[in-house]
DNA sequence: TGAAATGTTGGGGCG
DNA sequence: ACGCCCCAACATTTC
């Protein structure tokens, strides 16, 4: 009687509540238990995503390895495969950490298939949830709409929010599971993502970069003890790096928000830290929380509107526009930066994101979902649950949604948070010789730019749209819809 | 996790 | 010295 423990983003060795349930099981009964992930190409987040968790399935490999155990890698169609692996070794239970969004909830509806037909038990651990999401509701018992209420009363009924134990038991005993000799390739990984990683610019962007759980404990304490006290004045500022840059990490499940939050209240038990630092930063930690619940109760709104008259509303597809708006072209100067930096580094500062998102949906009129899909695919922490919470939000028709006529000015955006033009300049050095008053919207200080030597159109482009002229006519389109419905 | 319009205040230039 | 204008800087209101 063996038990696969299946891995979906939860790439660590401790405080895993479905790996300690096969392996304390496994224990008492001398079963067997394999612990695999499976990659179906067709079951992607993309291709950044790809990057991240090909150097994270090596990581864990080799952590795993080092504690006498053995991680497998199984690539090919999941359904099938899956159906392979219960029948080739005896599975019968699998165990895994439930996730929400595509592709792990279409994943986890065809592993239900696979496993009521094979009459295999199928066992969902609720761990990468603070508190399981169907458990946690208003007085109404219904799911939380707005944030601060949600965050309000997590923080109050805090002793909901699930301890997990650290240690998983001994990971030894996966190595126990002896592989057929035709399946000796799932120890390296699979052909499509080492395919991936060996292009330049994976190569290139990864260099700099150390993933893993141990990583991300290192990153983690780095941020308490350097940029905790100034998160909160800071974050919203670009260049400032005041961000924990956890994000990767925690969507991995490399490490994980609930151990995190009894760590930080231990912390401050201890007076280590003070929690008028620690509780903005962690209130930050709860909005991921909160998408994750959201698209759990509301899976349609990975596609449409959750307020449903904006379903109406009429989207251009208009490949030239969009494809400026990704490559960092559109010629506000604010946009392009937060785009190029996305294309180069695979992130982009949390308040640009807002602001592109906003001047592509709102300025440009593009379809959201093609700024939603290009997320997906170059963010390294791309995450689908916050990935549709975020541009339903911009939108401006999400849950807790910002009022349609709340618009984000992407020039006074820029001047508040990068006053200086730091942020621009090591994005734009076509600019970077502009002054701070002109390189925020140089097409308004054309002097400025002949002294310069800028040619606006050739060394830097005019902008796509005229922003108040733009900026009317989404007010007068999200009008419109609203009379019409 | 707004922006624009409108209102208010106060300093400086200037006749 | 004074009123007047301009306008920046900030505050309030409205969408």
């Amino acid at each position: 009687m063996n038990t696969l423990v299946w891995i979906q983003r939860e790439f660590r060795t401790t405080a895993l509540p479905a790996l300690q349930a096969a392996l304390s099981e496994a224990e008492k009964s001398s079963g067997k238990v394999m612990v695999a992930y499976f990659h179906d190409e067709n079951q992607v987040i993309g291709e950044a995503n790809n990057v991240w968790l090909s150097y994270s399935l090596l990581q864990l490999k080799a952590d795993f390895t080092a504690l006498g155990g053995q991680l497998c890698m199984v690539e090919g169609e999941f359904s099938s495969m899956l159906n392979q692996v219960i029948a080739d070794y005896q599975i019968s239970k699998v165990v895994y950490s439930f996730q929400v969004g595509t592709p792990f909830e279409q994943m986890q509806q065809q592993a239900l298939e696979v496993c009521k037909h094979k009459k295999v038990v199928l066992q969902p651990f609720y761990s990468e949830f603070l508190v399981p999401a169907g458990e946690f509701l208003n007085k109404q018992h219904k799911p939380y709409l707005v944030f601060t209420p949600f965050y309000n009363a997590l923080m109050k009924q805090s002793h909901l929010i699930q301890p997990i134990e650290e240690s998983v038991g001994d990971i030894g005993l996966t190595l126990k599971l002896k592989l057929k000799d035709k399946h000796q390739t799932w120890l390296s990984l699979p052909m499509n993502l080492q395919n991936l990683i060996a292009l330049p610019w994976a190569k290139k962007i990864m260099q700099s970069t150390q993933v893993g759980e141990q990583q991300a404990w290192h990153k983690l304490q780095q941020f308490l003890k350097d940029d905790l006290e100034t998160y909160q004045t800071d974050r919203d500022f670009p260049s400032l790096l005041a961000t924990s840059g956890l994000s990767p990490y925690l969507n991995f499940g490399q490490i994980n928000s609930s151990v995190i939050y009894y760590y930080l209240q231990s912390l401050m038990e201890e007076g280590h830290l003070k929690s008028e630092y620690v509780m903005p930063w962690l209130r930050q930690l709860v909005w991921k929380e909160f998408a994750r619940h959201l698209l759990m109760h509301f899976p349609d709104t990975e596609n449409a509107p959750f307020q449903a008259k904006y379903q109406s509303m009429h989207w251009q597809m208009d490949e030239q526009i969009i494809q400026a708006w990704q490559q960092g072209k559109t010629g506000i100067p604010i946009i392009d930066a937060g785009m190029r930096e996305l294309w180069q580094t695979g992130n982009m500062h949390n308040r640009v994101r807002m602001l592109v998102a906003s001047f592509l949906t709102k300025n440009l009129n593009q379809h959201w979902l093609a700024g939603k899909s290009w997320f997906d695919n170059t963010l390294f922490d791309a995450d689908p649950a916050n990935n549709v919470m975020g541009w339903q939000w911009v939108a401006g028709f999400g849950v807790d949604a910002a009022p349609y006529y709340r618009l984000f000015n992407p020039v006074t955006q820029s001047v508040k948070f990068d006053g200086k033009g730091e942020y621009l300049r090591q994005w734009l050095p076509e600019l970077k010789h502009l002054s701070n008053k002109a390189i925020h919207n140089p097409w308004e200080y054309t002097e400025e730019c002949r002294l310069k030597s800028i040619e606006l159109g050739k060394d830097y482009p005019q902008p796509l749209v005229d922003l108040k002229q733009s900026r009317a006519q989404h007010l007068e389109r999200v009008a419109l819809m609203k009379t019409a419905s």
